[in-house]
DNA sequence: CGAGGTGTTGAGAACCATCAATTGCCGTGG
DNA sequence: CCACGGCAATTGATGGTTCTCAACACCTCG
């Protein structure tokens, strides 16, 4: 059994037995590097595959006709990239590089299989898919409702949380993404992040080190955005038995 | 094989044979009928039921501390509502009636034994539970960077489109809905939503009679908004074969 | 007739966007 | 080594979209 970032993230939420793991294993056979910036796959093209994040940070988002642009989903080593593709023929998002890094593609195809030889695996896929769509809630009531300190403190809770889940003691964590990227996804302009970030930061709850962010009051900033934690746990209660 | 609104919804998308319909025809064997603006299942409450819509118009919202609100899910007949909650052990968000409604709950336990026994029909409800992940990659774009007429417009091509699965014909459709809850699930509050449809009114792209929208000029609107209807068409593939 | 819910309209204020200028940083090339 | 350009972040001034508060009209239902 090969250490993956596929496996080291899952896990933490179930227990991975030899057969389900050996069709894990074959979503990552195949690697593809990608440079910062790389237009992995455009909207509205051929949406025949899936992706797992090996290395590197990664983005999808959609673009208004005057070129507003909203990202939509922010992709860490482990994760599971284009969901969402599964229930269509063309790509509904735009994937790019935030950083240098490494995906496997896997064919759409491939799941065929899955469901009908390993349905401990489809299920767990499938809570994935299901938690995707946990966080788009959350940030739906962030971009819908909330002001932008708290859409920031939003923002940083959220990829710290996600970030210690393979990072359990680190109690900061590096942010390659810049504040027009940043406000993209919460709604609002660069120039208001970096105003807001300044704010935070004045109000001590958060410092920030040369691209570094350290969450320095979590319980204040969690009660100023009413945030919840969608990574420390998972319901596996209901997966049909391993193999 | 009993007519049902689950049936007739699906197999707009799929052909579904006799062995997949007899699994789905057990999600709807129970009935809970409900009045408006009941509360079917709070926010935190123990997630170990799904549930498919027969009749009625409901939403699912998140409340911040203050009171503010925000809708994330709107369900019509047909469709399943709770995917969200299969991954977590308590429910994310409040399930309440928009209007008098019957829902039929089944378990989450009983998804094993479709996973298990039937992948096809697994492959339908992950197919399900991924569009809903893409309506709110839709509802992120339009909280996140549209105006207030923009929101609106999508909103209602939204509406429309979904309506459109089951009645093809039908210009104009009914809104359960009043103009708190519309600005709740868009981001706006109840005043902004009225003059925003009086706004698009004038400018004779909407008409409404007490209660129903008409959609005067789709085209322009949808070139507004961007808009994609997620409703028409899904990829099925590479669904496993009926058995 | 009165009460409550819903929608409309107006005035004022607040928050965030827009525009613009400045700083600092880094890599490049003279 | 220094000059230069480009990108990112910051800061300030101004303006606009939307919110808030308030009043009123309408309808339904008691």
């Amino acid at each position: 059994m090969i250490e993956s970032c596929l496996y080291h993230k899952l896990s933490h939420y179930v227990e991975i037995d030899d057969n389900s793991w050996d069709v894990l294993a074959q979503l990552e056979e195949n690697e593809e590097p990608y440079c910062a910036d790389t237009v992995v796959r455009e909207i509205g093209t051929s949406a025949d595959e899936l992706f797992v994040v090996k290395s590197g940070w990664f983005y999808s988002f959609v673009l208004l006709p005057d070129g507003r642009r909203q990202i939509v989903s922010i992709c860490h080593p482990g994760d599971v990239v284009g969901f969402a593709d599964i229930a269509y023929h063309k790509a509904c998002d735009t994937l790019v590089a935030a950083s240098d890094g490494i995906l496997c593609p896997f064919p759409k195809q491939h799941l065929r299989k899955v469901f009908t030889d390993t349905p401990r695996v489809a299920a767990l896929l499938f809570t994935l898919a299901v938690r995707d769509q946990v966080l788009l809630t959350d940030l739906v009531k962030a971009t819908g409702r909330m002001s932008a300190r708290e859409k920031l403190a939003y923002f940083l809770l959220e990829l710290d949380a996600r970030h210690r889940v393979t990072h359990p003691s680190n109690a900061s964590f590096t942010l390659p993404l810049n504040q027009s990227e940043i406000g993209d996804t919460i709604g609002l302009t660069n120039v208001y992040v970096s105003k807001s970030l300044v704010a935070l930061e004045d109000e001590g709850l958060i410092s920030r080190q040369n691209g570094d962010i350290t969450i320095l009051n979590p319980a204040d900033m969690a009660a100023m955005c009413d945030f919840q934690d969608r990574h420390d746990q998972m319901d596996v209660s209901w997966f049909p038995a391993p193999r």
